[in-house]
DNA sequence: GTCAAACTACGACGATCCTCGTACTATGGG
DNA sequence: CCCATAGTACGAGGATCGTCGTAGTTTGAC
């Protein structure tokens, strides 16, 4: 569809999402409670910009890192679009706050508290 | 120790709960991540009292009920207190704002936003 | 003491999840 | 065209999880 239209863009697909009204509470909850996701969703919170997926210092595979970030995508978390052969991921700050105002926020706020020494605890 | 103090109430003992500073967030969203806890968290935000673990019609056995009262009461959302041969449930929300602040409201809210007819789809 | 009610402990089953390595595809540069 | 880079697909292994039934415990009432 729209082909005509010149393509001047390196290229840019976006990856299959949910709408901002199909995103579930527990999906979200379930993509949020797992350390190395969490841990990229901070990264993108404090960035506040586009992140390729392997600009993570994760100790993770490869493979195991596209799992995380299609679980963060499909649960609505997360936004990616294709940039040469490079994966761009942003925070569906917006999308979030407009479904679950607050949870994004708190989230991230709660994460940083407890992996800050001096923070609280735990 | 102490049991020199005599006991006068019918019998309320505390089970054992994360201190404050102990709460984890990934349990807390673990805990927060499946749908028979996420609507047990739910009644105890609305009734804002004590329930008792069976006063719920969730449709899963007994045994289920007791560990997905466990998995909340070890995460730090609720807190459980026996009286008599019941076992009377509260949600920790002083505890928990003061850990994760908004985190809770934010949850319980969208929560209530999903399963409401009309409400944001999903 | 006897009984019922409320809850727990335990083991088991199936499902899901996280992790990995290997093989594969797609994109862009030289 | 060749190749390097970035990421995916596809199992497979191991761990965790949710569910259940049955048997056992604790408490209060009679």
């Amino acid at each position: 569809m729209t082909e005509t239209s010149p393509d001047t863009t390196p290229r840019a697909d976006a990856f299959p999402e949910p709408a901002v009204d199909e995103i579930h509470l527990e999906a979200v909850l379930h993509a949020l409670a797992d350390p190395v996701r969490l841990r990229i969703v901070s990264s993108l919170a404090e960035c506040a910009g586009e992140v390729n997926c392997l600009a993570f210092d994760v100790p993770v595979a490869k493979s195991t890192l596209t799992h995380h970030f299609r679980v963060l995508r499909e649960a609505g978390v997360i936004r990616q679009v294709r940039r040469g052969t490079s994966k761009m991921n942003t925070l569906r700050g917006e999308d979030l706050a407009a479904r679950f105002p607050g949870l994004l926020d708190s989230v991230v706020a709660g994460y940083r508290d407890c992996h800050r020494p001096g923070g609280a605890g735990a």
